[in-house]
DNA sequence: AATGTTGATGAAAATCATTTTCATTAACAG
DNA sequence: CTGTTAATGAAAATGATTTTCATCAACATT
């Protein structure tokens, strides 16, 4: 049984291995930063929470691992408008909760908000069942964003 | 009056004029282009467009352009994940009109939707409201993209 | 536990969209 | 018409991400 507290296979090494790949120590490293970290980060971002543990895993390794995990939709990765991507653990993945983000198109903070998600959801189920229906679309995921000013930049003005 | 049928001041220039930038030939160029096109384009696409009209416009001034246009909340600024941003007229703007897309994880292939919209729009209106006031951050604009698998990717597998 | 197959890896080089530099040109205010 | 200064193109720079390739290591099989 997967248990997720060190003691035993993760719950993720069933399906890595059902999909051909190879646990190695690197990836163990990456996905126990995403879940703990349970926010986004860039490549650059993991691999230095890493590289003081594990200095043998290099910047190449996590780019390639990321991929992976986009592909079998265990991962997601934003886009945020500054030139890097983000990746976060897909929602029931494991911590972590259903969520949007507001951006500022000033100073590129991003603000996580989890409100307004019930009536959110509904939608989002309605639309998906219907868009995947008429264009016979199979949805993964889906993505919302605002863009904006954030408060502090409309101080400054 | 603003016009758009060629005799008379396109309806941008003064907002363009109003933000202290001049209008160019090559301005005109692609703000033509985006208009004719209602569909997004990358900056090379742009570029492709013009180049036989305007042989004298590079592509600097077609990122240069797009990067004002964008922050200038005429153009939105699109990442569908290939590694090169798309841009389109804002919604107002001009001919555009509220749509969304479904974007294939696995060709890429964007699907433009405008269908469960008023409901969409409801919410949208809601939940931006409740947004705005409780983080104070004056939202601009928003993205929302539904990633999955298209038709074509289904039966290829 | 030893071994062979083959995927995984790091380092360095390559890629490629986008940005910057800089000397020249042109918009437009006066 | 003229001066000021923004806009421009070409070429170089940037910087995140990807690829190459020789070496290493996971793990299925013995």
């Amino acid at each position: 049984m997967p248990r997720r507290d060190g003691t035993g296979p993760m719950w993720w090494h069933g399906r890595f291995r059902g999909c051909g790949y190879r646990i190695t120590a690197g990836r163990e490293a990456i996905l126990d930063t995403l879940m703990i970290a349970d926010k986004h980060l860039s490549a650059e971002d993991i691999y230095n929470k890493i590289h003081n543990a594990y200095p043998a895993v290099g910047l190449t390794t996590v780019y390639r691992t990321l991929e992976i995990l986009v592909t079998m939709n265990l991962v997601f990765k934003f886009d945020f408008g500054d030139g890097r991507a983000r990746y976060e653990l897909v929602e029931g993945s494991k911590k972590s909760h259903h969520h949007h983000h507001l951006v500022c198109k000033e100073c590129n903070r991003i603000i996580e908000y989890t409100d307004f998600i019930n009536d959110e959801i509904e939608l989002l189920k309605k639309t998906e069942k219907g868009l995947s229906k008429k264009y016979n679309f199979e949805i993964i995921s889906h993505i919302i964003q605002f863009y904006g000013i954030c408060e502090k930049c409309k101080k400054k003005r």
